[in-house]
DNA sequence: ATCGTTTACGTAATCGTTTACACGTTTAAG
DNA sequence: CTTAAACGTGTAAACGATTACGTAAACGAT
């Protein structure tokens, strides 16, 4: 039936009107007929599965490659239920924190011929909301997903998910009922390390500039500068705690608010290089020094890190691992592959540059 | 006899076996059988197309709620011959450059609904020519692409192209035969602007550093540092033009050759932002100042060239207006608009910052 | 009551693949 | 020489949506 119809509407050589262009829809029926062979056969021929005799293979190669025959992808998707493409959700393309992730991210898509589709879902529910409806209308195979809205309807959404998703964020899964896989870097132990770095060199005003603390990340990062101060016997004081918002704005003003202060902090701790940058300017613009008047520790470690001046000492997050980790969890789970654990933490690591050396300038 | 089959398959409610996960497949054909009407029928309530009875529609809706439905879209493109996704393909994500015109891609596609595919083609011929077949499989149902292998072999397999193309070359259409559009951005005057900028000054030693002249673009940049200088009647001697390859350490190792020389360069331009500061941090390990000792000027206007010591003067080519310029373009061709031309030329702008200003200094 | 038009819905084909199954032809084994 | 397994190929049914076309009812105008 379907040959029958098919092959009525295929051009024959002469039929074709002149100067018309020439019919460039190709498909396996088009080929099937050029060599005398059913689709299937031509289907198995390219695709490589099932039985197909050597001399029929090569004459459909050659006929596929004169017609300049393409598989359509859409049939194949809808046939194989699969679309080779994953998601990658962030939630803001203008930080510099996820360029390394994607170059992680899709150095192991390559190798497995999967390509990646940049959703920016903005900070907001309802584009990560929007992320996780293209899954259900499968879009993608799967999911990577930084969520900073990582709420209870978020999590229902994704457990309800058939697709696989892996999540950067910390988090520990409430019962084993979760059907997610989260890479993470441990942000509390990277704020302890630089909080401690500061205490280590005797400091003991060391202020704070962190994010929301009723978002998960923000609370977490804040808890690593509170445990550390508390382990060196150091008092945590609101005056030097500002929630802000991991912009360089953000830190500027957090700085602004301690400059006009008597007692002003011998460190400061901010909790991504934006807002220690931001942090920096409002020193500079207030004609003090760096690290003479104070002593700054960023965290995530981004190229602008050693090229602002001072050099800016930062936890390094490994964004790249972060990327290629979560890729790989991805893909174990798309080729049903044993996955030992749902979580995997990463170790943040302190690279120390001037912005917090007391002593020594270079 | 498609409703026959398709019916028989359907899981009744009792008949599913205890424990067993519920059919989460759910098609239209579930829907038409719940609310006792046909697919079609469905299809029309759903997509708003076609006649559609405002009873039967609030019915339908409530059941496809209920039901927890979503469209498939590997089907849909299948049939719509639309995959509502667009490839970026580009150089090398690394490079802050493209995060700016990612950004501005974005912003016109999502008003249209378009989702992006990144493709990363890290200066390969043989990758972008991946690209491209990815859109003979219609993976998507356009691109724009950041080519650095703007040759033959590329134009014809664009050409031949059922797809729409929009490159971010400049480019002279060919006897008005090519079927791509193109915006770019006149570095050629940007680098005019930046040599003149020098000239300004007074300065009459300035040294170039640019990308391959083999290639176009790296063609282009230096004939905007050469008319400058022949239009200032200055000298233009190969001592003091690099060919290099838009790195930060291609920038320092030029510039390690000229500190070699016992006359130096009074001005340096790059052909970008990368170089320069590759350039300065040459001068810097020389134990040289900036500008006192040379004046450096960038071409990019990255967020770096702010950030940096002394911070850089740079051209600024308007990375997001180029985005959002190619996207609309694109989606013209997708909407079957009429577009007025071909190309769109983009004018570039010099922001002036400390690291080319020999007199003053803040 | 009749006709024509509009509205609502169903039938079935279609998009371009893949693949279970059936059927014939070799080939190897007994 | 028979029989069974292995191989090669074709038939037709999927995958899940859209839509041209046909039909029937509702409606108003004559």
């Amino acid at each position: 039936m379907r040959k029958g119809t098919s092959a009525s509407v295929l051009p024959s050589e002469t039929e074709s009107p002149i100067g018309a262009q020439p019919s460039e829809k190709h498909t396996i029926y088009h080929i099937a007929e050029r060599v005398g062979m059913s689709p299937s056969t031509v289907s198995r021929a390219l695709s490589g599965r099932g039985y197909c005799g050597e001399k029929t293979r090569a004459k459909i190669l050659k006929a596929a490659q004169e017609m300049n025959y393409a598989p359509d992808s859409a049939a194949k998707m809808l046939k194989m239920r699969r679309t080779k493409k994953i998601l990658f959700a962030v939630p803001d393309i203008c930080n510099p924190f996820y360029f390394d992730m994607i170059n992680g991210i899709n150095q192991v898509l390559e190798e497995h011929g999967y390509l990646m589709i940049l959703f920016y879902t903005k900070h907001s529910l309802k584009e990560e909301l929007k992320a996780i409806q293209n899954l259900r209308e499968k879009v993608a195979d799967g999911m990577i997903m930084v969520s900073f809205h990582f709420c209870e309807e978020n999590i229902r959404a994704i457990n309800a998910l058939k697709a696989p998703v892996v999540l950067t964020n910390q988090y520990v899964s409430a019962g084993g009922q979760d059907r997610f896989d989260y890479v993470y870097v441990d942000t509390y132990e990277g704020i302890r390390l630089g909080t401690e770095h500061l205490v280590g060199q005797g400091m003991r005003r060391i202020a704070y500039v962190g994010g929301s603390l009723g978002e998960q990340t923000g609370h977490q990062r804040f808890c690593g500068y509170r445990d550390a101060m508390d382990g060196a016997g150091l008092p945590v004081d609101d005056r030097w705690i500002a929630e802000s918002d991991y912009t360089e704005r953000g830190g500027w003003l957090a700085a602004r608010k301690w400059l006009e202060n008597a007692e002003r902090p011998e460190g400061i701790v901010a909790a991504n290089d934006l807002m220690a940058i931001g942090v920096m300017k409002a020193y500079e613009e207030a004609g003090l020094r760096i690290p003479d008047d104070v002593a700054v520790v960023g965290m995530d470690n981004l190229d602008i890190a050693s090229r602002v001046y001072p050099k800016l000492t930062s936890v390094a997050l490994k964004q790249e691992d972060i990327g290629t980790q979560s890729a790989q969890l991805l893909m174990s789970r798309l080729l049903g592959r044993p996955v030992p654990n749902r979580g995997i933490k990463l170790l943040p690591s302190l690279v120390v540059r001037n912005s917090s050396l007391r002593a020594v300038r270079t």
